[in-house]
RNA sequence: GGAGGCGUCGCCUAGUCCGGUCUAUGGCGCCCGCCUGCUAAGCGGGUUUGGGGCUACAACCCCAUCGAGGGUUCAAAUCCCUCCGCCUCCGCCA
């Protein structure tokens, strides 16, 4: 939630702010009335509860026929207090509806727009050139297959589409990134975490998820539990009606846990392989540091995604997401897109957003400065999602023969340097006018 | 799953039976000041959090806050109900 004290102070900023994302600007307008009534059922509240207490200081020195007449006056007092008390709750919970629905205010360098909008920052790398090697790479489903590390027909069969078994390497290369991952973020200072994957409403809600998100997440029938889309709401949560220490910010946590995604409305989108699936395995930095902080932290967030996609050996590229992609939280958000080989595109495989105080207040996460508590500031970013980080790296470093190279970093996890096909397997189609061999 | 115990403003703690200067006690820690060669001790003061009024976003005043939410009552830390969490024991399980 937005600085209610900025939303009374300077409107203008906060709609100009929605009119970048591509948000109607009367929700301003809602929210300010909702503030101007809140006040108002507050200040009629406390002056009546006032007045009570201190009818009931005198009622319990008073004695005999006084006391009687002002048990008698204090009656009255006491239906209009619990009507105001009622008047203003409602009126409180009309202003925290009205204040939630407000997204996060943008960056000033965020672009404006949608989808389309966004803004490639840089190119790290060269894609692979398969045409020049004269053969027509596989996809990773079919790497999958012939190295005997993605099974989807069984993922089907047991669980449903989008989902998917990992096995022998596939499994093994899991674990790979999970370590070098959770290794780098060691190094790095982050505390690791496994983190749970289901949260109570507070947290989903907290987080943001509840919001126009609510249709892609998982909700456990007959409990109060949903099943978390990423570790960022289990993580943000965590700290949660805490003030923390300043000395002990930045907090770093790196957080492993399953993630699970309806995909609702993206039918027919990425239906073949592990790109788009209900469930997968991700390892997410989280941090909370101070508001002052934020930036510089975000650009280090990015930093380590970049190592890591270094470590790798992919080709990717850094987009600076645009205002009407943010989601309601982001203030700023960044995704990395590696080269998908046989998509001939970039595909988003890690994305960090600085949240700045918006998660913090909802969630009530505070720090003690100078200036009394403040909220702090909270950050994500994505080390690796397992299933589109395999795909990257199958898609990548195969080789003409169907084995896959593994990437330096990853062979002392992986324990080999190349995953070899587990059935015979004819070599890769030559390309047309390739050097063929 | 069953039985019992507990939850008070950083930590510990008084208060809860029997509702009313509880406007929440005391200690520890912490902060400020005094004293003092220095430190310690001693002495004095301060120290939950959120919100509102008024404003210089100060000072001051007010309201809420005793795990959470309801209820009873003129009045609830205190009585009643529901829920949550922790501990002990039993059962079950990985």
């Amino acid at each position: 939630m937005i600085d209610p004290r900025l939303l009374r102070d300077d409107p203008d900023r906060v709609r100009a702010s929605l009119a970048k994302r591509g948000a109607p600007t009367d929700l301003v307008d809602a929210a300010l009335a909702a503030d101007a009534a809140r006040r108002e059922a507050i200040v009629a509240f406390e002056a009546l509860r006032a007045e009570q207490k201190q009818q009931g200081r005198l009622i319990a020195q008073a004695r005999g026929e006084e006391k009687q007449q002002l048990l008698a006056r204090t009656k009255e007092l006491s239906a209009g207090v619990k009507e105001a008390e009622a008047a203003q709750g409602a009126a409180e919970q009309a202003w925290q509806d009205a204040v939630r629905a407000l997204p996060n205010l943008v960056h000033p360098d965020t672009p404006e727009g949608g989808e389309d909008d966004s803004v490639v920052l840089e190119t790290v790398g060269t894609p692979r050139d398969f045409a020049a090697e004269g053969f027509e790479p596989r996809d990773h489903v079919e790497l999958g297959r012939i190295l005997g590390a993605i099974d989807l027909e069984r993922g089907a069969k047991v669980s449903g589409s989008r989902f998917y078994f990992l096995t022998g390497v596939g499994a093994q290369l899991e674990l790979a990134l999970v370590n070098l991952a959770m290794e780098q973020a060691r190094e790095a200072g982050f505390t690791q975490v496994i983190a749970p994957s289901l949260v109570k409403p507070a947290a989903m809600e907290g987080t943001g998820f509840l919001g126009q998100a609510a249709d892609d997440v998982y909700r456990i029938e007959g409990e109060d539990l949903y099943l978390v889309g990423t570790s960022e709401v289990a993580m943000a949560a965590y700290h949660s009606e805490e003030i923390l220490d300043a000395e002990t910010l930045p907090r770093r946590y790196a957080a492993f846990s399953p993630c699970f995604r309806k995909e609702a409305g993206s039918h027919g989108k990425d239906t073949r392989g592990i790109i788009r699936v209900h469930w997968f395995d991700k390892v997410e930095m989280f941090v909370y540091t101070t508001l002052e902080e934020a930036e510089a932290e975000h650009a280090r967030l990015l930093a380590w995604e970049r190592a890591f996609l270094d470590k790798l050996e992919l080709a990717y590229q850094v987009v600076d997401i645009a205002a009407g992609d943010l989601g309601l939280s982001a203030q700023r958000k960044f995704d990395c897109e590696a080269w998908i080989p046989t998509q001939g595109k970039y595909r988003e495989l890690t994305s960090t957003s600085n949240c700045t105080d918006f998660q913090s207040r909802r969630l009530d996460i505070r720090t003690r400065g100078e200036s009394g508590t403040t909220p702090v500031a909270t950050l994500n970013g994505t080390l690796t999602a397992i299933t589109r980080a395999i795909v990257a790296v199958l898609e990548t470093h195969q080789q003409v023969d169907g084995s896959v190279r593994v990437p330096q970093a990853l062979q002392k996890w992986m324990g080999c340097e190349v995953l070899r096909p587990v059935v015979p397997v004819a070599p890769a189609a030559a390309t047309e006018g390739g050097a063929g061999d």
